[in-house]
RNA sequence: CGCGGGGUGGAGCAGCCCGGUAGCUCGUCGGGCUCAUAACCCGAAGGUCGUAGGUUCAAAUCCUGCCCCCGCAACCA
């Protein structure tokens, strides 16, 4: 062990309180928690912080839909939320909330700060207002077609469909989310940060506290200026209101990462310790986040020029996870594999997660597959099979033969516990690395090595002729046992607390497993661990999946039950803006044959056609229709197009017009042609 | 040419940075054991390391092209 006494504070990325937690959020928690007891054991300092994200307009919905204040919101999803952390062992030393008076006088010390440097400054700008809802919309509440590949029913911030990202403002035909009504545009002041002042600070900052995989990811971010951070929002808003400023809050995003500041306060307040001894400037501490991948961006860039901006220490590292994957997809609420912690508990020992996420974490970005054959396999074989036999195997015969006495271990024996304590040192490394896939595969290895040991020397079959060298054996394989047990409490600090009990030991430190026991009395074997029964996992999945049915079919009926104003908004996009005849006349709209047809096949939507006007002129349109036409179904017919539409490059050549046609689109798309006699290049009028 | 990660026996992964006998767990098959929760121990089968080319005495490993999968893209861990 290291003999400086190290100082560590870690944290998870804090929960949104809108919602359940789920093993998503476990696996963050349980990656820390490990680490944390990891360094606990290692009689390191280690504070374990996080909190509940308690603002923001998602919650403010959530709680006016579900009729409470938001503080009671937040309140229930504290106590949910705890109550599910408690479950599954994570050990936070504090677990606070962003709704405190602490967390509010920081964000105002910081925005004080931020003023003084001249780091802000103020402009107007344009957002989408819902006139129904009185409220200004977030990027992820206005709904419409994307402005690229007019996908239907896009969010405001990107496509899913094609992926581009945009505005809400760009959005077509964009409504609001909660009633459908056409949001106006409305100018309103709002208070930006200026990141940019930070772009040669990060940049160097960057490569030295976090992975060079995600640095250099990030690093992309500074071929251009960094653009101003808008930190305000309007009201209604819940959250942390601005000083000097009517009606404006902080947005989320501003006083959530404070909270890793203000729960520590709290905490070391309880303590009689000052802040300053892990966040200020010439703090010694080790300051480590976890976080999940999606929010890199808040961790390396903001994040850490918010906390140069107001003179507060920066992190030592932002550790950074992949996303739980369930059998080799992302989870999903309709297949039943967006699994909530709490559903979970239902069915499976919260133990056994921890174990396998234990398995499969190594540090790294790399998204993890909770595959369910796979965690029964690890579960059964490896813990149950292979490490808890053990106890098993050696304590059920020291009770029954020989009166709950260990007596020496034999010369074989100490070869194989040398052989074990040696590896602590690279186990500890590792836990240190946060790989504990190769712990784990250390430990099972170590446990494999007693096994063999213990068939060898067959105790079974001397009990009677030779009590003492069984006794001898029993001995040692009880204590491969305890110093594995010792490894693994990190992960399982339950299941090593009963063994605990069974060898009459007070709580284990990382330096017991040096010792050795020997003359000593243990309790009576109890039933360690249960192995994983498959049928089990298919209820939790079925009653997973039950659950998003029955919150599907009520928002079905939510939407139904909708005053009828809002639905016909809903239905038909509402109208554009007027405009004056001689913009309509720019329009060049003729009616042309479609002479040419085919799928391009590299596309999911698009047909490549030639189109022929009147002088014999031909214009290849790109159009995306596939999904509503098959090209041979379109040969020769006459269409609609726009025909003085600016050539467009496309990813499969250049689309020099568009071909009308209207519907909500996939297979609800239709093309418009004339009536009969129509002639192919006349022109719309 | 948006960015990143990946493609290694049936499944999940390690090995790649720093070339030199292809490794682990599960599963399968055969054997042993019967103390232990049908658990444990031994053995076997099974791989053109995505693909094409290059560098080299030697390539899973280094270089180039291509194919495929996954994720991300400033309000989902």
């Amino acid at each position: 062990m290291s003999p400086v006494k190290r100082k560590i504070l870690i944290t998870c990325a804090l929960p949104y309180a809108n919602g359940p937690l789920h093993i998503g959020h476990m696996m963050e928690h349980v990656e820390a928690d490990i680490y944390s007891r990891f360094q606990k054991m290692q009689n390191n300092e280690c504070l374990f912080i996080c909190a509940d994200d308690t603002h923001g307009t998602p919650i403010m919905i959530a709680a006016k839909n579900a009729g409470v204040t938001p503080e009671k919101w937040i309140e229930n999803s504290y106590h949910d939320h705890m109550k599910d952390f408690k479950s599954f062992s994570i050990d936070h030393d504090h677990y606070g909330s962003t709704n405190s008076e602490e967390n509010k006088k920081l964000c105002e010390l910081f925005y004080s700060r931020m003023k003084a440097k001249n780091l802000v400054h103020k402009k107007p700008i344009e957002q989408l207002f819902c006139e129904h809802d009185k409220m200004f919309l977030p990027d992820r509440f206005v709904k419409g077609t994307c402005p690229k590949c007019s996908a239907v029913d896009q969010y405001g911030d990107a496509c899913d469909i094609c992926g581009a990202t945009y505005g809400p403002n760009e959005l077509k035909n964009p409504g609001c989310s909660l009633c459908g009504t056409l949001p106006v545009k409305k100018p309103s002041d709002h208070i930006f940060f200026k990141l940019n002042e930070f772009k040669k600070y990060l940049s160097e900052w960057l490569p030295t506290h976090t992975t060079p995989e995600i640095s250099k990811k990030m690093m992309e971010w500074f071929n251009e200026d960094l653009r101003d951070w808008d930190i305000s929002r309007d009201e209604p808003y819940f959250g942390i209101k601005i000083p000097g400023e009517d009606n404006k809050y902080f947005y989320v995003w501003v006083d959530a990462p404070m909270g890793y500041i203000s729960t520590t306060e709290q905490y070391l307040k309880t303590q009689n310790r000052s802040l300053s001894e892990f966040w200020g400037e010439e703090s010694i501490a080790e300051v480590y986040h976890f976080i999940g991948k999606d929010i890199v961006y808040f961790h390396t860039l903001f994040w850490p020029a918010l906390l140069n901006s107001a003179n507060f220490r920066t992190p030592t590292k932002v550790n950074v996870h992949g996303h739980v994957m369930v059998n080799g997809e992302k989870m999903s609420k309709s297949k039943g594999t967006f699994i909530s912690a709490s559903v979970y508990l239902k069915y499976l020992d919260p133990q056994y997660l921890r174990y396998y996420y234990a398995t499969k974490l190594n540090g790294s970005i790399d998204d993890l597959d909770l595959s369910f054959t796979d965690f029964t396999n690890r579960v059964n074989s490896d813990l149950v099979g292979k490490i808890v036999n053990l106890a098993s195997r050696g304590a059920q015969m020291i009770n029954k033969k020989f009166d709950n006495k260990m007596s020496v271990c034999d010369s074989d024996g100490r070869q194989i516990l040398k052989t074990i304590q040696d590896a602590g040192l690279n186990i500890s490394k590792l836990y240190n690395e946060r790989d504990t896939n190769k712990a784990t595969t250390a430990i099972r290895e170590l446990a494999e090595l007693t096994n063999k040991y213990f068939d060898d020397k067959a105790p079974w079959k001397t009990s009677e002729t030779d009590p003492i060298s069984t006794q001898q054996v029993l001995t040692t394989t009880l204590n491969a046992f305890r110093i594995l047990a010792i490894y693994l409490k990190p992960i399982l600090p339950v299941l090593v607390s009963q063994v605990e009990i069974l060898m009459n030991e007070n709580k284990y430190i990382w330096d017991d497993s040096l010792k050795i026991i020997e003359n000593h009395t243990i309790q009576n074997y109890v039933h360690l661990a249960s192995r994983v029964e498959k049928e089990k996992i298919e209820l939790l999945i079925a009653e997973q999946k039950e659950i998003f049915e029955k919150i599907s079919a009520a928002k079905d009926k939510e939407l139904k039950n909708r005053p009828a104003s809002a639905q016909k908004i809903v239905a038909a996009p509402a109208a554009a803006a007027e405009i004056e005849f001689a913009d309509f006349e720019k329009i060049d709209l003729r009616i042309a044959k479609i002479i040419e047809a085919e799928e391009i096949k590299e596309a999911d939507k698009l047909l490549r056609l030639k189109v022929e006007l009147s002088d014999g002129q031909t214009k290849q349109i790109i159009a995306g229709i596939k999904s509503a036409y098959q090209a041979d179904q379109i040969l020769g017919r006459l269409v609609l197009i726009c025909a003085n539409l600016k050539p467009r490059k496309m990813k499969f050549g250049i689309s020099e017009g568009m071909v009308l046609a209207a519907g909500d689109g996939g297979a609800d798309l239709f093309i418009l042609s004339p009536d009969i006699g129509a002639k192919i290049g006349s022109k719309v009028k």
